[in-house]
DNA sequence: TGTACATCAGTGAACGCGCGTTCACTGATGTAC
DNA sequence: TGTACATCAGTGAACGCGCGTTCACTGATGTAC
């Protein structure tokens, strides 16, 4: 069991990486702190030595939950260069992201959790939303009302994969995400 | 305090419903046996009287969530005759419906905490989504690809609904709205 | 470089609390005669 | 219609449990000389 400064810094980016899962995975209600710290191997006492309280935490682990799933796709941007709507599109809406709720995109997992939430976490979530919308947008450059199709694309988008989601059949889940991917590429998309 | 059987079903509906609208409202996490008597002016010892288990209770008052916010709809349909696409898309992206969530469409407010629970609660919501995308489809009748335009219709209405409640700005809230009500309107509708 | 000491990251027992669930009980309801 | 009794809707104390939080403690880390 390790001590030093380092390692404090260390044991804190663990706990909130996991936290940030956890939510992503399970909603903002279904992290506990004697489960957050076991899940990281430590002990429950040690929580406070990093973090105010639970809801301190659930705070900064919606921001970063928030902050990983736009920090992916950036990471993607850079390598491959700007991505294109079309491509953005197919791979938000496919069955990989759907399956993959821990590390997917945070706005979809997390908006009607951060609805009923307090104002703290609804202002995060605020921004990043802008944040997305702003991104999808700059990939529709060129049209005039790129501002107002990139916010229809991301509501069908979050919304097309909290359906695919809910739904227990999996061909229909498929379907689902088939079907507003297309719609979307079709009516929004025109880039080469 | 009254015993008779015909009050045992009024109780049990009070119970039922009670639960229905706090789980639309705060989620299927958000009910407590306890609380939800207390509410409704019981006891907790007489809810298993009533109910094998609180995860009982949490799938019967998912179900009839579900289907008050179609019964509602349905309500006014019958009232004013067959419900235009148009009508139907205002009614649901207004800032009435996102401020009311006890008793507004709960494919909304519950798809993302459906998408965490068990298979019982998903092939529930499965179901009132399937025949939610029927009537919006039913609203495009005559166009070839209704189906299709309804699920998309449907994808972007409960992600937009669910994007205004996140967002603390009652103006972006509502221009939210607007815009993606707006854009369905013009993209899909086409009646009187 | 080696010793002495303060710091502090992490431990684990303990707290009060609300949870879901059980159960012996009460008294009005509904039935049999 | 009136009496006697079984039923059963609802009560409230009690249960074990996990929760968030506190705190005295431990022992490695990091510093001062």
């Amino acid at each position: 069991m390790g001590h030093s400064q380092a390692e404090k810094a260390q044991s804190h980016e663990r706990i909130l990486d996991e936290a940030a899962r956890q939510i992503r995975e399970g909603g903002l209600e279904s992290v506990s702190v004697g489960g957050l710290m076991k899940s990281v191997n430590l002990t429950h006492g040690g929580f406070y030595g990093h973090f105010d309280s639970r809801s301190d935490l659930i705070a900064q682990a919606l921001k970063r939950a928030l902050t990983d799933s736009r920090t992916n796709s950036r990471a993607s941007m850079d390598a491959a260069r700007p991505v294109t709507f079309t491509t953005l599109v197919k791979r938000y809406l496919s069955p990989s992201h759907r399956d993959a709720k821990g590390t997917g995109c945070a706005i979809a997992s997390l908006a009607t959790d951060v609805g009923r939430a307090d104002e703290r976490a609804r202002a995060i979530m605020e921004e990043h939303i802008e944040s997305f919308v702003a991104r999808v947008a700059a990939t529709l450059q060129g049209d005039s009302d790129s501002d107002k199709q990139a916010l229809v694309a991301v509501s069908a988008m979050i919304g097309a994969l909290a359906l695919s989601r809910a739904i227990t059949d999996t061909k229909r889940s498929d379907e689902v995400l088939r079907t507003v991917r297309d719609s979307l590429i079709e009516s929004i998309g025109n880039d080469a």
